[in-house]
DNA sequence: GTCTATAAAAGGATAGAC
DNA sequence: GTCTATCCTTTTATAGAC
């Protein structure tokens, strides 16, 4: 993930400090919730004073939309992980429903300021295009695999649409993800599995990879 | 929903314009996000000062508190509608999802709010409780139903758990509800019906209500 | 029960030195 | 690049009259 060309830099930003800034904001803001947390909070988490915070980015919400897509970018380099490791269709799924597992905390973070953003005033074009993007490799990763696993018999086409059973799957992680960051106890384990059973029956499919 | 007894009131605290307060905070608390919202902006839009919430509200948090309540009592209501006047199994959860299609805006707001209190540093145990009773109430019903669909020989039984099925429905339209609410485009009535097609299979279930 | 006026606090943002 | 000091605005919350 370079960066280094095409992203403007604001005045002379240097990467250690502004993306400890990031860090910190997205571990305080996806954890207390944007309310509680003051651009001061931030600055001390990431051991720095606020003047810092406004040397580095024009303000709050610029903070904020730069560590939405932060969060989102490392999000994107473990869905691209998997795509590109991963050949038996059938297993990269497996993989996508255990990445949502593994990584529940880091996805609900990302979900959570998603969420706390979408109805803000802020000009959310950016972030948007970023979400999108999310959105997006999941649907493309999910429903290839889908059309390449009817093409290679390992599941049989029943004659729903992969992008529809790509958004299934897709929202029920969602949906996972958040329950578990809502309910403490919500054995995230046990009901993926149970969501992976019912969809191997929807793609006739057997669930063992080779 | 008679709260006339057993809930300690404040002060002297009058129906009218107490309701008018967690309905506009209601409104604007998941609408535009906690952060966006002052004690000024509900007060206006229920059309009375700030002094007013101080009168019926200890504070912000207590407003919230009773706002979340009161949006899980109006839910709850729905939610007992359907067990109380569909009588076939499926039809419960056909009515179930299609009622999650047609509120999702009140209930996307209900767990916005949810969402929001979650890791707040106020005194969350009376909405916990609150939030127990609104899963818990979802469980009861959709697992009964799918036990008696078994005991009436509608739904084959094929081992899973009721439990866990009724769970991944909830996660489902939860994530569904949620999504619709981060992205406008999309279709939530299309992906719920795909989810139910899925769930009839694993159900062994035709699909037809009689 | 509701308002006006105001106190008290917090948070976002900037100037200027190093 | 980073800090100290500080300003200014917004927001929460209260006192007291009607």
């Amino acid at each position: 993930m370079k960066t280094k060309v095409g992203r403007p830099r604001r005045h002379g930003e240097t990467r250690d400090t502004a993306e400890a800034l990031k860090k910190s904001a997205l571990d305080l803001l996806s954890d207390s919730g944007y309310r509680n947390v003051t651009i001061k909070d931030i600055g001390r988490d990431a051991g720095v004073t606020t003047a810092m915070i406004y040397y580095h980015f024009r303000n709050k919400d610029e903070l904020l939309r730069a560590t939405i897509e932060y969060a989102i970018e490392i999000a994107l380099t473990h869905f691209h992980d998997i795509s590109e490791n991963v050949e038996h269709p059938g297993a990269v799924i497996h993989a996508w429903l255990n990445m949502h597992v593994e990584l529940q905390p880091e996805i609900g973070k990302v979900l959570k300021l998603i969420h706390d953003y979408r109805h803000s005033d802020v000009q959310t074009d950016r972030i948007d295009e970023v979400v999108d993007r999310f959105y997006g490799t999941e649907k493309t990763i999910i429903t290839g695999s889908i059309l390449r696993g009817r093409e290679m018999g390992i599941f049989s086409d029943n004659g729903d649409d992969p992008a529809a059973l790509s958004n299934l799957i897709s929202v029920f992680l969602d949906g996972a993800v958040m329950r578990k960051s809502i309910i403490e106890d919500y054995e995230i384990r046990v009901s993926v599995a149970v969501f992976e059973r019912m969809l191997w029956r929807t793609l006739g499919f057997s669930g063992q990879f080779d």
